[in-house]
DNA sequence: ATCGTAGTTGCAAGGAGTCGCAACTACGAT
DNA sequence: ATCGTAGTTGCGACTCCTTGCAACTACGAT
């Protein structure tokens, strides 16, 4: 069965069309799992539908994050990194600035910020999602991650 | 006594020069304390150069931060912004998204985060200096912050 | 003081992402 | 089935930031 119908199905719910484009465009998302930058998005989906504008998927993609189907977030580097959203599973992202590894995070460490954050400052952080750069064990000069590696 | 001069200095020690240029940009990230885009320092700076160039800025605001004289991070929007670098005063930022305000945090927290994210994967993050955006108190419905107003 | 040279600049072109608009079309009503 | 219309697209222009290059110059050696 496949993924993208039931988030086409979502956009109409609330109103939003389910064109070709954004049918092509999520389908690619629930294909490659993991964080897909729009141009690589643009990529994969124009093999499908060769007319496609690159301004649509920028726009598409937008209205999928506003539609919460797609979190987007910006990396350290600047970089805009889609990723379909699965509330349910709250995780973060480490990724090594040298040799590009990436490693998930569990939620709790972070939730431990959050709620120190919350408590100390009853400011509510934007804590879902993060993506933390710096060195991995093996390019600091020591071991491998514990952690499992991303995907 | 100017901060910029030793600064410069600090420059020079690198073996880079110290044209006009970069001592007005220093000269402005040293008045105007806090986060600045390379965009307000070229404002700024312009007025006491008006021949600077905006490319000249992003690259004086590069070499600046390859030289740890200055701290670049991006911001949860994804812009890019500068920061006279203190590594003794390690800090962080919580940005409000609705009204703008910003809140310092203090390290510790975050520093608990960092160390329970070594202990368990052998992975150094880069997390000298956060920008939390979220949503203060009062735009979520509540008290105000309890730390101090950003500077 | 002059000189040589490598570091740096201004400039224009280029790339990534955004925006406004005319044309197109998804889709609910009939 | 057709129709109307508001949502959406492709496109070209625009903005912000980056890059390559010729010209300039900071500065160490003399």
């Amino acid at each position: 069965m496949s993924c993208h119908l039931p988030l086409l199905a979502t956009l109409h719910a609330q109103g939003l069309r389910r064109t070709p484009q954004r049918t092509v465009i999520v389908e690619q998302l629930c294909h490659n799992r993991g964080h897909l930058t729009a141009e690589r998005v643009f990529r994969l989906a124009s093999r499908h539908l060769p007319a496609l504008n690159i301004a649509t998927v920028y726009r598409t993609l937008e209205t999928l994050r506003a539609a919460q189907v797609v979190t987007a977030f910006v990396t350290p580097d600047g970089l805009t990194e889609y990723e379909l959203r699965r509330p349910e599973v709250r995780h973060h992202h480490l990724r090594c600035r040298r040799c590009g590894g990436e490693w998930v995070l569990p939620g709790p460490p972070v939730e431990r910020l959050r709620s120190q954050i919350v408590n100390a400052h009853q400011f509510h952080p934007d804590l879902d999602h993060l993506v933390l750069t710096g060195l991995c064990a093996k390019c600091a000069g020591g071991a491998t991650p514990r952690s499992t590696q991303a995907g």
